[in-house]
DNA sequence: CACCTTTGTGTATTTTTTACACTAAAAAAT
DNA sequence: ATTTTTTAGTGTAAAAAATACACAAAGGTG
């Protein structure tokens, strides 16, 4: 039957694409790969999927195997089959995404990688494979998540301050947000737990500490709740409110 | 080289999700597939793609094959991979998806195809492999789209009129909208050309016809502009306008 | 010419977004 | 112990956007 003749060697690999926060800084996790092709290079955690497996499921192997990380939401994100993509043979990728808290894993690169590493999103290297191209369709569509979905607290720890989740808006949107107007439309939403608790060993005033309500969470989601959050249509200066400090 | 033993017999497919608007009514052009698996059988328009091809042009060239159709635009929604979605081996698939104008094309299956033909999206039967569940993603995925960009041009006849414009919206949004308020956001968007002409052979009022301004839709674009287009939020009643006409 | 059907229009109300500046709290420095 | 430094926390007014809603106008039909 002819019709197989559309079956040949070929491959079919994931790419990880992880987001983390950290130090008021949006990073992504590399690898440095420990086989060829680009041997020694940095890359997204990325590996072949496995005739017995479906996507989704290599995904999360793969991240699990390359980094050590395992228990996460994966998401799909984009196929790229470009056809000489990969310098082995026809190979198409199919792109996943994540976010997670940083301090929550341990990265432990397996054999097949040479090392795992956070990177931050503004100074990442030439990647592996046309990685970087991946990388920045990721990058847009989580910029283009956030808005929709309450996400980002899975980049921050379990407790943390307002002004955390603004830096952590802010990274995502490339965009400064008004504090006042943010704490509004954040608490409005009210999905956040106050914990009546306020932070330690800061040399200022310290923040109330915050805790993402997840059970309320869910139950909105499944009324069809809009968690939009814009504040991004017109230009708008940031609130200087420190100009009063030194008069 | 034992990497090589990730290359093994498998295949990608690419399927295309076309759909069209007529009579009031949103479609899906299915084929009536000519080959096994599934000979018989209604499926959407797709097939292998080539080792010498990329994915996007594997769509466009499947797409004329099937149906007859070019010069489209393509665009890639997501990857299907379950294990034992072929019956004749692991291959896995890649949805694209567009939106035409279906008087524009006259379709003219190939030899492949037993059939090609318009399907009403509300009636469409058990489809050949998991594409019942492509189509639904795809549906999704235009909804959302619809709601950031003035999508839906692309359905109508190039000379169309509000209400014509407001039924497709309501097709794809799949609610009701506020006549006034519909015409009030799309023509302060200001992407419609008045084309002083109205219907004609009618039997009521003819409408003014409009013609959508794809220079300036392109010129708003490339300054970032958002075409966010709601009325969703609140349920509210139709506006019953007609209720006045039999008092 | 009455009548049927669909088009086309405006306004008032409510909600959301935006812009903007000072006091409060704690630690550090004097 | 007082002052300085730094960040947290707060409210309001103005502008823009979304919503609800009803009737006259245009043309064909019988």
């Amino acid at each position: 039957m002819s019709h197989f003749d559309n079956f040949f060697k070929s491959a079919f690999t994931v790419d990880n694409v992880i987001f983390g926060f950290d130090e008021g800084d949006l990073k992504v996790l590399l690898i440095r790969r420990g086989e060829e092709p680009y041997h020694g290079k940095w890359a997204l955690p990325g590996y072949f999927v496995y005739p017995n497996e479906d996507l989704d499921g290599a995904a999360i192997r793969v991240l699990e195997e390359l980094t050590g990380i395992d228990n996460v939401y994966l998401e799909q994100v984009q196929s790229f089959g470009a056809v000489n993509r990969h310098p082995f043979g026809r190979v198409i990728t199919i792109a996943y995404f994540s976010l997670i808290k940083i301090s929550n894993f341990s990265i432990q690169p397996a054999s097949i990688a040479l090392q795992a590493q956070w990177h931050s999103i503004s100074a990442v290297a030439n990647l592996a494979f046309d990685h970087n191209k991946i990388l920045k369709a990721c990058f847009q569509k989580l910029k283009w998540l956030v808005r929709s979905r309450p996400l980002g607290f899975e980049l921050l720890p379990p407790q943390f301050t307002l002004t955390e989740l603004q830096h952590l808006y802010e990274a995502i949107l490339e965009t400064d947000l008004d504090k006042r107007n943010f704490r509004k439309k954040i608490l409005s939403m009210d999905l956040l737990i106050d914990l009546n608790l306020t932070q330690e060993g800061v040399a200022h005033r310290p923040a109330k500490l915050y805790q993402f309500d997840e059970e309320r969470y869910q139950a909105l989601l499944s009324e069809g709740f809009n968690f939009e959050l814009k504040e991004s249509r017109t230009q708008h200066k940031k609130d200087k409110s420190s100009e009063s400090a030194h008069p």
